[in-house]
DNA sequence: GGCGCTTGTCATCAAATTGTAATGGTGGGT
DNA sequence: ACCCACCATTACAATTTGATGACAAGCGCC
């Protein structure tokens, strides 16, 4: 479940090197010298976030960024743009095409993975690695383990997810549709109701240790999660 | 005790990069930003091998190469160079001042680190690592053992690596892919499935003593290692 | 070359997980 | 009170996933 991050560079030295990086900070990556190997990668998997190199032979990584900016199934993935030092016009055009943030090379690995950071908890919370608690309920997404004060919570994978996914989205509805969306991955094409029987396994496993109310139906809309009371 | 690595470098994000990538990779480093510094270092430490930059400010990492094959005290510590790509005249003279190696950046990880075994083991034959202990399970990296208090365990290589890996990150879940990266080496091409078999062999090993438990299956997503009981 | 040990791959079995359909409940508007 | 849309719950069969034992190729050592 760890954020997956895709590496466009063309210097397979430097490609290498980011990558090594990123998965030793517990990302995954897929790695691709140019747009078009990217285009390929992008065709069945879906990566959390692009780092992108400024110069690319054939299309430039700018102008890959617009491109991927412009189809809805990419837009919403965050692009990280890699340049040399000092064009501060560069800057300025990179975030113009659509960039959510910029590192100029060389970059130290703190610096890489704190970026990557703090742009994974914006646009993708549940793919970050930390641990989130809620209440008494405590989620490791590292060790899998969920637990309610010292108590261990059995959960299997699809509920684990459903419920970090939850746990990173508090207070919001979420229609089925969404949630299939969200939990399950995009283009997936299960019966709605199927999202129902999910929440009764995740309520059942809760429920135990009293945290079930948690998950809550808003009818007509979707589901919940909230450690205020449902109201009515 | 792993290898200590001094590593000269000026600018700040290269030196992190190259010091990341050694810690990673179980060695310590020291690192300097110039000779004045480094010399400061080796006044009071002893590393196992010097990174140099070829271009340094104030003195020059060929000359300051030069300087430390002349002192009897640094004399026998092997020094790599880095300096920028293409440059063959550099490997030349790089070579002639005394420097064991010479690496042109941008290197890949596996580049660095295969230069820098070879010169080590060439070298310095063993450099130590710690025990660790993880509560009657004992592995020493340097004798190659491991033992359930007084019972010594029979173990595979391949077995060896894999419990020394779980021992140094615990609690921690591994998919098979990582497992295969971490322990096996990166870009190996090995079946996933394969994973399945060294963590049968482990168990199998570890099962007389007891200490089977620790070796624990994630459900769809991998394995971890942990003193807690795994519910089931 | 023969032997013993290690290692990667397979085939097979057992078990957990998952999507769907069927059925029963609930709430709230009229 | 009644109806209807919507949700909860259960049961179940298909699918996935992990465990395990067997096997053959590779390797170092006599």
């Amino acid at each position: 479940m760890a954020a997956i991050i895709l590496v466009v560079e063309d210097e397979p030295a430097v490609r290498e090197m980011i990558s090594f990086v990123l998965k030793q900070s517990d990302y995954d990556t897929l790695e691709a010298e140019d747009a078009e190997e990217a285009r390929a990668l992008l065709a069945d998997k879906t990566p959390d976030l692009v780092l992108m190199d400024w110069m690319l032979p054939g299309m430039s990584g700018v102008e890959f960024t617009r491109e991927l900016k412009q189809d809805a199934v990419t837009r919403d993935i965050p692009v990280i743009m890699l340049t040399a030092r000092g064009e501060e016009d560069d800057k300025v055009r990179g975030l113009e095409c659509g960039a959510e943030d910029y590192i100029t090379k060389p970059f130290s690995p703190r610096e890489l993975t704190a970026r990557i950071k703090v742009i994974l908890r914006r646009v993708a919370p549940h793919a970050t690695e930390e641990v989130v608690d809620v209440g008494a309920l405590q989620l490791d997404p590292t060790s899998y383990r969920v637990s309610v004060g010292k108590q261990e919570v059995e959960l299997g994978p699809t509920e684990f997810r459903l419920l970090h996914f939850f746990m990173t989205h508090m207070d919001k509805v979420y229609s089925r549709s969404r949630l299939l969306d969200r939990v399950w991955g995009a283009n997936v094409f299960i019966e709605e109701r199927t999202v129902d029987v999910h929440i009764r396994r995740l309520r059942k496993a809760l429920e135990p240790y009293g945290v079930d109310g948690l998950v809550q139906t808003v009818r007509g809309a979707g589901y919940r999660f909230s450690e205020r009371q449902a109201g009515r």
